[in-house]
DNA sequence: GCCGTTTTCGGCCCGACTGTTTTCAGTCG
């Protein structure tokens, strides 16, 4: 029986949760252990199924125990250690540990003394007056409880915002507060600065003398709709795009090390740790200091003040927010470093734009083109919709007269190369727009999913790799037409697209739109092990959003790409010559 | 349960907050 390595990570998961339960404890070395060698199994590119236990016990994280596990889930769809476990603390039971102030331990004192075993038995128990007998549990504690029962599914961390709410608003916040004199320097961090694609809420971080002023003047800003609650060094707040905000004041000297401790992540953050305990110091959010055995002794700090020295002291390169997972990084970081992934001054090219002349572009051709020479590129693919887009697509003959108008566009001009282009649609069967012909006399063809959302896996695939063998189609577009927060992206059969982007040389389109993002950041890193040729492309239906290539850029980084799989980071020497031998 | 230029035992990341206590356990991020 077949398993996926994303089933095997889900059971060692939640074997994590039950011996955490089962423990009392979430710091029991077990759970622990259990947890890391879930990291261990997302972490692999290749199947678990196709590992004996000997092998899987080498992989950093897997020991004999868990190997063994593994195997047998694998090859009987079971586990006899989390059967026991089951059978044990039931589901009902581990749904306990969601409530807000309840961990393992009051679990299972609740159940010993009171026979608790689910939310109904504790919401009687805590009405009836029987919790607030017992050691530990006052009436603020039954008072907490019930508003967490009350909560329950509703509380901002399970309801993710999508990152085209949470970074906008963010971006907002930082401006402001970068104008309250009391704020020496202020960023976001969190998953937000590790550029996830949800975010559960927003951390941002002001240094300040002043901490008082501060919340003042973040309280009184106009993004914020109701205050959750307001402390010395923490404030909280939903901002009226409803994104709970998290403002943390830390003195100046202390900003870089709580930049590093709030941007995560936590298994990030803990490998640091371990890093610096190797070397005799301790790690927390004020700094990286030298350990001390006496408690009452002023700390000899050792970098504090900017997230650079502390890695740098921790003789690592300077870690990339969007890579900070514990997914390889920190040994990255101590050997080849960062150096290939992109910057935003990497691109030389835009692959995907609209004018006016598609339905839902509003631009004219003469203004994104100067937008984007304003940005320093040296070339730049126009690729209006194509005709079988209802309502947005162009005719044949506008085609032609766009290409006409671009050609003189380039010539009068003389400092950009302009490419005449279309975004194509595949249609159920694969099939694109116009004929062969017609598609011949384009520079450069984007082939994307508009339609036809919920088809099967083999079908949707299928869609795909055949726009792929389609020799004009240069590059498919915002691969699974995900809508991040509304729309989930068709499903694929991710190694069979991939291999056949290699076969064809059909580049993938990293779509900067942040509503999109889409190759997700997954498909992008297994891509770049195979060797498929990306583009970052704007999406652009405005000059404006030419400015979203920083998004492509980061979503890129996050998969840890080089410059060498981006073709658009190339010269237009070198891409000129790829186009060419891509048509021959 | 995992791991190892101090290997087969004895370690394993850190601090704030809360509610309950009067020195701390449990929870949380």
């Amino acid at each position: 029986m077949a398993r996926t390595n994303d089933e095997v990570a889900r059971a060692l998961a939640e074997l994590a949760s039950l011996t955490e339960l089962d423990e009392g404890s979430p710091n029991a070395f077990r759970v622990r252990a259990y947890q890391n060698a879930e990291r261990a199994v997302r972490s692999l590119s290749e199947d678990v199924g196709e590992r004996s236990e000997s092998e899987l016990a080498q992989v950093k994280g897997i020991g004999k125990s868990i190997a063994g596990r593994i195997r047998q889930f694998v090859e009987t769809g079971r586990i006899d250690k989390l059967e026991e476990l089951r059978e044990k603390h039931p589901p009902e039971k581990l749904k306990l540990m969601k409530v807000p102030g309840l961990g393992a331990k009051s679990v299972q004192l609740l159940e010993d003394e009171l026979g608790v075993r689910d939310i109904d038995a504790l919401a009687a128990a805590l009405d009836d007056g029987r919790v607030s007998g017992l050691p530990g549990m006052g009436a603020k504690t039954v008072e907490n409880l019930k508003e967490g029962i009350a909560k329950l599914g509703l509380t901002s961390k399970d309801q993710r915002v999508p990152i085209a709410t949470a970074l906008p608003a963010a971006e907002r916040i930082v401006a402001a507060l970068d104008e309250v004199p009391a704020v020496e320097q202020v960023a976001y961090a969190g998953s937000l600065r590790r550029f996830r694609a949800d975010i559960g809420d927003v951390d941002v971080l002001v240094a300040s003398d002043d901490p008082a002023g501060v919340r003042e003047a973040f309280l009184a800003s106009s993004e914020v709709d109701r205050t959750i609650g307001s402390g010395d060094t923490k404030t909280s707040v939903v901002t009226r795009d409803g994104v709970q905000v998290d403002l943390r004041v830390v003195p100046p000297a202390s900003f870089g090390a709580a930049l590093v401790y709030f941007t995560g992540s936590k298994a990030h953050n803990i490998r640091l740790r371990q890093r610096a305990l190797e070397r005799g110091w301790t790690l927390n959010e004020y700094a990286l200091a030298v350990q001390r055995d006496d408690p009452g002794t002023d700390l000899e700090v050792v970098a504090q003040r900017t997230e650079a020295e502390i890695y740098e002291a921790l003789e690592l390169a300077f870690v990339p927010p969007e890579l900070r997972e514990d997914d390889g990084e920190v040994e990255r970081a101590s050997g080849d470093g960062f150096d290939a992934l992109p910057t935003l001054g990497d691109l030389e090219g835009d692959l995907h734009d609209h004018t006016d002349l598609s339905g839902d572009g509003r631009d004219p051709l003469e203004t994104l083109v100067a937008a984007a020479v304003d940005r320093g590129l040296s070339y730049l693919a126009i690729t209006d919709h194509a005709e079988d887009l209802a309502m947005n697509g162009v005719s044949r003959e506008g085609m032609l007269a766009q290409r006409a108008q671009l050609r003189e566009l380039e010539q009068s001009r003389g400092d950009i190369r302009l490419l005449h282009g279309a975004e194509l649609n595949i249609d159920a069967a694969g099939g694109v727009d116009y004929d062969a012909d017609f598609l011949a006399g384009f520079d450069w063809l984007v082939a994307s999913v508009h339609s036809y959302f919920a088809r099967s896996v083999e079908e949707q695939t299928q869609r795909i790799v055949t726009a792929m063998r389609n020799p004009a189609v240069s590059a498919i577009g915002h691969l699974t037409g995900r809508k991040l927060g509304s729309r989930p992206g068709i499903e694929l059969d991710v190694d069979a697209v991939l291999d056949a982007a290699v076969e064809t040389g059909t580049a993938i389109e990293i779509n900067a739109a942040l509503s999109r993002l889409d190759a997700p950041v997954e498909v992008i890193r297994e891509g770049a092990r195979r060797g498929v040729t990306f583009v970052i492309s704007t999406d652009a239906h405005a000059a404006g959003e030419l400015a979203r290539a920083r998004f492509g850029i980061a979503q890129a980084r996050r998969a840890g790409l080089g410059r060498a799989s981006i073709a658009n980071t190339w010269a237009w020497a070198r891409f000129g010559s790829w186009l060419d031998e891509r048509r021959v």
